[in-house]
DNA sequence: GGGTGAATTGACAATCGTTATCAATTAGAC
DNA sequence: GTCTAATTGATAACGATTGTCAATTCACCC
């Protein structure tokens, strides 16, 4: 891949649909490739330009919308290397890999506080929440049955109000 | 296919490797074929075989273990005709889907009483427990921001007791 | 700065679990 | 038994994910 072209490209004017998908501030470059030195790996444009766009875009996107936005900016970027970054992120617990029924994963940065989701089956809107006393249950039960816990999964799924509606 | 066949080889003595999966006694013929109706499908030879396995078989089990105790003792049903049926009886509730993370889909007869899993990540062992208190916690939360809720996943992930020893 | 080796990349093939297609067969109602 | 719609098995297709590998690039040394 001609990298070179990429500082070029990031300048470049011309409008791109998927942007629509960016909501917040990216990180700083600084912190960005600090991020990317402290899982151990080295810095690369590529791994810029998706964790930038990691920290920028909505949370639970999957692994083909983040390589949608990326690539639309840098049509070099392949979406093997965004698969690949995204596991590898899983990996270090840069972010959380979130799999619903038999649908393709999606990727959040791992949020500072834990929580769970309460998903829309008709929708597909996703609502956050965090509920300490089922976290503390979770660790009873987990105690009762002498395991240790390492992470568990708890996915609501119901009909949001809006569609209760239609 | 060839269904008349099917009795024959019912009777057939040669030993049969997948059946170690069995462990409990399968439901009788009466039941399970008035099962089948009570979904609204037809009896046929190959459902009566897998529903007869599923009643009979360890729990959690995925579709490919299914269709190779199936298989092995009538080799003419194709493993379309078991996750077609699966997923019919999925659908109907009569069995209920399980999936952790991007494995295969595991399924268990619908339980009376609803159960999650707390699962081993080492040795992949599954302990089943309730806990109503999370259960209504679960409907707080949904009732909280509108949702009507359908169903949920909750999976406990741990190291079990003999593992930790390990 | 340039040189070097290992990590990373992109294109693409391969794989996995699952689902669709379709002609042949079968269950169930008459 | 006859008839028709449901079901079946073989196989192709599918979508998500992972592997392969030669070419490129980063990070470190000088």
């Amino acid at each position: 891949m001609n990298t070179s072209s990429i500082p070029k490209l990031a300048k470049g004017r011309k409008p791109v649909e998927p942007e629509k998908l960016i909501r917040r501030e990216p990180f700083d470059l600084t912190r960005i490739k600090r991020m990317i030195r402290e899982m151990g790996l080295k810095v690369t444009q590529q791994r810029i330009v998706i964790l930038e766009t990691m920290t920028a875009g909505r949370a639970h996107v999957t692994a083909q919308e983040v390589f949608e936005v990326v690539n639309a900016r840098f049509p070099e970027i392949g979406f093997a290397t965004v698969y690949r970054f995204l596991r590898k992120m899983a990996e270090m617990h840069l972010v959380t890999e979130v799999r619903m029924g038999g649908l393709p994963a999606r990727y959040e940065l791992t949020p500072r506080r834990h929580h769970d989701h309460l998903t829309c089956v008709s929708c597909s809107q996703i609502v956050e929440f965090e509920n300490p006393k089922i976290e503390s249950l979770q660790e009873q039960v987990a105690k009762e049955h002498n395991f240790r816990l390492t992470h568990h999964v708890l996915e609501l799924y119901g009909v949001c109000s809006r569609c209760q509606r239609e």
